[in-house]
Formats: structure tokens, C-alpha cells, sequence
DNA sequence: ACCTGAACACCGTTCAAGT
DNA sequence: ACCTGAACACCGTTCAAGT
């Protein structure tokens, strides 16, 4: 602290990758995936709109390391916690407060497939290894779970929704009827705790009745 | 046909809403959603830039109408051809149907709840009325097979991955390692037929079994 | 009614240059 | 080594104007 003549509350003079990242994260935080551009991010960091490109490649860059941090707490449960489906519960737990926790990063991840943290990844694939699924399931069930946990984030961005009774037809013109949101509560649902534990519950159940299944024709025929 | 003076195989001399969504249909299709600009859009029509903007009140109306016509073949199934999860997997078929005759286009429609065709979600929403989801559970579900059927196009757009052994560590420097791809079948198996079944299936067992718990404690205590 | 043209405030990125 | 500045090829959209 007392080591160097850096002034302590203005910015550093030299970026780092660090920094770069808690820039990012604000502007995702405070504004959305959407307004993150390297320009903004430049602004935020008061340097020129190319400081940033001396640290990342270009912008997808930025986001995978974006996308690193926001699930760097997560923690690959031991085996003697418990069955699997207990374990795939907790990773996926610590998966989801991260992204709750870095309000829009989820849009970031869904399209990666875990590019950055592929240990929780690879920890996922393990638990359904040990679950009982073979060779191209342990994918398949992966991949489900990930574009539930990835995806839900951009459902129902949209509020200003119309009446649900007249459907189309007619030629145009505006339609700018204020009758809205008996859609309202709906949308809201959609990033709450509760349908985050039905979603997954029933992703866990159904990935049950396929062990179920797969144990009953596995009989070479 | 001989009806007008219409040049029969250069751009009509005026526009119209269908050739605007052709346009934009084509233009998905060739090279993706995210190359779909209000004035590549222009280009493909052969008008000035801001033509389409007497049809559209912005490009969210574009991806609208876009959306909507990717999804208008689609039948709602008589209640006769079956039970709920017969008529549930008829309906995500066609859906799955239209999304993949226009690739692309799954994008477009995860986040907007099927705004445009509404009708679909309905129809959906219906059959699991039926099946016994009752109030918020109903759209919990419904959003549960939203977010797959939309979001799974969008995992794993990537082919450049890693060696999956080596993991982070190092700072910086360019790690363009060529080991690629024991991870390239895994993302071709995404959009396959085989996923999109294995996917739907699980969510189907998944759903009867919160309506197997749901009868279990539905009794009032 | 239907479309154009110029303009504004943005993007990501390259490339040469400064310190 | 680390950052800047100018430039290029893009965006979406507004607004006034043309036919």
C-alpha cells in the first residue's frame, strides 16, 4: 500500500487485465450485455477506445474473460457428498449465483459452452458419467442442462406486450394500445428463484427417467 | 400474372411486407442472424436504406415479422390425436420444423417469448393446462421447453476450442495451439436430430414427474 | 403514399505512431 | 512495453425532402 507513489482512489496509470475485467463487469452490471462495447469499456477506464486491445484480442476476448470471473467461485463438490444428482444440484446451484450475481453475463455464457471455466464443465460431465450415462449422453445431457442455465436469462427481455385476445391481421399502422401486461407477472417469473428450482427439478427428473430407461434397453440383443 | 406492367424476375417497383421478410429470410439463411442489418436489408431489396422503415417501425418489428413467418405453418393439434405429451411433442416438432428450415432464426425468437406467434405458445400452454400444470406452474413450464427449443441453437457456435487438458494459467501470450477439435464432434452433435430428441424427451419424463410429486402433495393438510 | 439523402451518434478493428 | 490517434467500414435511426 505504502509500497509505490500510486494514488489510491484515482485510477491506476497502467491497466491490467484485472481491472479490465471489473470495467466490464460494471458496465454489464449497471447497463446490460447490450451496452458493453470496447469504447464504453475504454470510457469507463478513462483511456483511448485501443488501450484494451493490448490485453485482449479483440472482443470476444473480453468476454471470455468476463465470462471466466463470473463463475471463478464455483466449487467441484467432493464425491462423499452425496449421489450424483445431489452433486449436479450444487454445481449447477453455484452456477446459477454467479450468474445472478453478474446480472447479464448468462447471455455471454450460453453461446461459449463453458470456453472459459471448463473445469465446471468438465466437473458436470463427470457427475453424469457416474450418474450412468454413456458416450454421446454425457453431451447430450450436458448441453441440456447448460441451455437451461445459459438460456432462460434472455427470455422474456420484452415488457410492453399486447393484449393477449386480438391476434394479427389488419395492415399496419400503429397499434399502440396501452392494455398491456396481463403478460407482465408472467415475464417476471421467468428470472425467479422459483422457476429456477422447478426448471431444474424437473431437468433432474427427467434425466432420471432416461438412466431408467437406457437401464432397461441396455440388454444386448 | 399479365395482370401489370411488373418486370416478372427483377424486384417489383414496389415494396411490400412479404418481400421485406423474403428478403430478411434470405439473408438469415445465407449468412446468419447477426449479419441481418436494416441496411443489408436494403441492399438485398435494392432500395435506400431506409425503404423498409415505412413497412417497420424499427428492426425489432423486422425480427418480428421475421419471426412470426418462421413459425406460421404450424398446426395446433386436435385434442383427439392423443394425450398431452403426444400432442405436446406434435407441437414442438413443428416449431423444431420451422426452426430449422430457417436456420438462424431460433435466435430471433428466444427472447421474445413468441410475441409473434402467440398462438403457438397458447396452444402449448393448453396442453399442459391439460396435463394438470396448474396457474404459475403452467408458464413455468411452458418456459422451461421455450428456453430449450430456442436457446439450444445458440450453444456452441464455436469450433476453435482448446485441448481439453490444458487449463488456464500462463499470462497471456498467444496460445494458438492447433491440438483443436476433440471437441468438434461435440458441437455438431448439438444441432442434430438425436439432441433435439434426446432433449425434448427428457423434458417430457421431467414434467410428468413434478405431476406425479404434484398429485402426492396436492392434498390439503 | 411511398421512398430518398444527408446527417448524427454510435460500433469493432487495423495500422502507424508516440512515449 | 504500453498506450494513443486517425482512419475504415460498418451500424440504427431521425428528420426533412422529394415524387
Amino acid at each position: 500500500m505504502a509500497q509505490s507513489a500510486r494514488q489510491p482512489n484515482a485510477k491506476a496509470e497502467r491497466l491490467s487485465e484485472d481491472q479490465i475485467i471489473d470495467a466490464a463487469l460494471a458496465i454489464i452490471r449497471e447497463s446490460g450485455v447490450e451496452s458493453l462495447s470496447m469504447r464504453s469499456l475504454s470510457r469507463q477506464l478513462g483511456v483511448s477506445p485501443m488501450a484494451a486491445y493490448y490485453y485482449v484480442r479483440d472482443k470476444q476476448g473480453l468476454l471470455d474473460l468476463v465470462a471466466k470471473r463470473a463463475l471463478s467461485a464455483v466449487q467441484i463438490p467432493d464425491k462423499s457428498v452425496g449421489p450424483w444428482y445431489v452433486r449436479l444440484q450444487l454445481l449447477v446451484d453455484q452456477v446459477e449465483a454467479g450468474l445472478r450475481h453478474n446480472q447479464g453475463i448468462a447471455e455471454v455464457l450460453l453461446g461459449r459452452i463453458m470456453f472459459s471455466q471448463r473445469s465446471v464443465m468438465n466437473a458436470i460431465m463427470e457427475v453424469l458419467e457416474e450418474a450412468g450415462f454413456e458416450g454421446p449422453n454425457v453431451v447430450k445431457a450436458y448441453a441440456l442442462i447448460h441451455t437451461y442455465l445459459f438460456g432462460r436469462y434472455r427470455v422474456a427481455i420484452e415488457h410492453h406486450d399486447l393484449a393477449p385476445g386480438q391476434a394479427e391481421e389488419g395492415e399496419g399502422a400503429e397499434d399502440h394500445d396501452d392494455t398491456v401486461s396481463r403478460m407482465a407477472p408472467f415475464t417476471m417469473n421467468l428470472v425467479g428463484r422459483d422457476y429456477y428450482h422447478f426448471g431444474i427439478e424437473t431437468l433432474i427428473y427427467g434425466l432420471r427417467s432416461q438412466l431408467r430407461r437406457q437401464d432397461l434397453t441396455d440388454v444386448p440383443d
